[in-house]
DNA sequence: GGTTGACATGCAACCGGTTGCACAGCATAG
DNA sequence: CTATGCTGTGCAACCGGTTGCATGTCAACC
């Protein structure tokens, strides 16, 4: 009712209000049955009635916990992300955390200053997709608990989604369809996930006898898609595998200019199942389990708050091909 | 180098080490123009050599300054939101702001709490398409500080993207191809958005002299888009505006299950140009510059936090019509 | 040469909670 | 009837900074 101005009605105010010690209000919240039932009782009317709050902040300076985490990511705007962000959010809630959001713009530099901005608050920080060199990761974590999403450091815990799996059955889905010489186009140089899939396509298509060639997107983006589709068509190609979906959806977007059709004449598969079944026609891709990974990134964050103990916990999430509509079997060769 | 265990490096241990007072040290980062500058050197180098990093909290706590604003969205994975999230979160770091980011899931009780979880850390807070009650963002206005992304409440501060003149566009463009008879599949029933497009298509197609129908998608998602299209066929029209560019995307998806050709037999306009170009057949929609209105909320914010006015600003951003490819010419009439 | 004032720094209170410890009151055991 | 222990509450220190005020120093001024 009594609607102070603005800020805050606090524990002292209370106290007076209930004629009690400052000590007993606080007390009223954190430990109740240290108190009688009644004085609690008598305590939590005069808070009702003054509209009191417990001030978060104070409380996190005095105990030290701090009730928030800190999620960094490269681009918010990357559809790879938000379902990811919003299970962590969940997650995170569940066990009335507060999240920090923290965008870098996939620089590196950005990290490190969010890094040490939201130091001070939050009680742990998860990286995802981090751009960072391993010795500021590694530096970071000695400081304060940290969770990595789809990056290996060792003695970190992490949560990696397994997409080598996912990008050798792709290869192999190609291969089957008749196709001899691929490209994979990578994303940014520092991205484990990017040396994971590169590795694998590598792997796959050695053993399937296929030519495989690369081209790079350094960031990964709509645009960046469209802009390799040139150097792609030079390497006298008939598919391609790309980083993640949004480049994939570039490269479509760039073979349409080019009238080259899909999957007539060209196939394509993305990564990360960024899009779902929301275009059309629809990417064949590989499913990427981000808000899976989300999820267990928080639960594994708190569980490490939880014990003091720094578990070296990994999770690993396999992934699968899933064939849509952008691949075909491989147009006969006209020439060379 | 000193990598002290965990937690902190406090003022006071500066402070030792450099042979000064406490509020020196603090001095020297907060008003280093009060200090000799070899003081100020004397305690960063201190500092810099036990690895000292000004602890948020506690310095928020005695100036009342967070040094954070929250930003509440209805659904992070709505490809609407990440955008306006990222431009918000770019424009916070400007000014050394950490941005909260709360996800609702379209729950005006959720909302709810998390405006009340993230008082007491936050300066301000920023409400984007809030799914709450007039009343209830009301009292929290009273609260703290406040900014409405796309909700109009009486003595708050606004910024608002006016659909309105987009949808009109949208209606106009689907009169000149010859529809005449034209749904509106409609968003949450609490989204200011929603009403106002809604209102917006009415109103045109009255002036038009087409007959309107609607067709209602309470959740704005591919999977409602997809459900809603045997209504939409069911009212006999040739052409859908949608609340929406996912719930747009989900009626293309079901027209396609269905045989019915898009922009051939059926023209579909989406709103908030949230995928881009991005999808094929590229999407006709209504623009919604989402960046700029994150942008701008929070540089307004930081407005109202500076000069303890409220000011009573209101922002309101025109959106026109952006023709892709899914709307054409109405279909010769077979038969009724 | 004593006064004045600017400047640099230290002292101590304060922000709003939490928590170890002391203490009073009362019941139970010896 | 005193020793013992438990329970409920208050006191005061503490978390890590910020800030108004007092103090000491030194140069400039009359």
């Amino acid at each position: 009712m009594a609607a102070e101005r603005k800020g805050g009605v606090t524990i002292s105010q209370v106290a007076k209000e209930a004629g009690v010690a400052r000590s007993s209000v606080s007390r009223a919240y954190t430990r109740p049955d240290m108190l009688s039932p009644e004085t609690v009782e008598r305590i939590k009317a005069a808070a009702g009635k003054l509209g009191y709050v417990p001030n978060h902040t104070a409380r996190a300076l005095s105990t030290g916990r701090y009730g928030n985490v800190a999620l960094i990511v490269p681009d918010v705007a990357n559809p790879f992300f938000p379902p990811m962000i919003r299970a962590a959010q969940v997650e995170a809630d569940r066990s009335d955390f507060c999240v920090f959001l923290g965008n870098s713009d996939e620089d590196p530099e950005k990290e490190d200053q969010l890094l040490g901005r939201f130091a001070g608050q939050v009680e742990g920080i998860i990286l995802a997709s981090p751009r960072l060199s391993d010795e500021r990761i590694a530096a970071h974590a000695l400081l304060r608990p940290l969770v990595l999403i789809n990056r290996d450091v060792k003695g970190i815990p992490k949560v990696l989604i397994d997409s080598g799996t996912g990008i050798a059955e792709a290869t192999q889905h190609l291969a089957d369809f008749g196709h001899r010489n691929i490209v994979y186009v990578s994303g940014p140089s520092t991205s484990w996930s990017n040396k994971q899939r590169r590795a694998a396509v590598r792997h796959a298509s050695k053993k399937l006898g296929l030519e495989l060639s690369f081209v790079s997107a350094s960031v990964p983006s709509f645009e960046a898609g469209l802009q390799a589709v040139d150097a792609i068509l030079a390497k006298g190609a008939t598919a391609a595998i790309a980083f993640d979906d949004v480049t994939a959806q570039g490269i479509l977007a760039g073979l349409g200019e080019r009238g080259v059709s899909v999957p007539g004449e060209f196939s394509v598969v993305g990564c990360d199942d960024a899009l779902g079944p929301l275009t059309v026609p629809s990417l064949t891709t590989v499913s990427s389990r981000s808000i899976e990974a989300g999820k267990l990134a928080v639960s594994l964050l708190l569980e490490v708050l939880g014990s003091q103990a720094v578990r070296d916990a990994s999770y690993v999430l396999e992934t699968h091909l899933i064939v849509r509509s952008t691949t075909g079997p491989a147009p006969e060769r006209g020439q060379s």
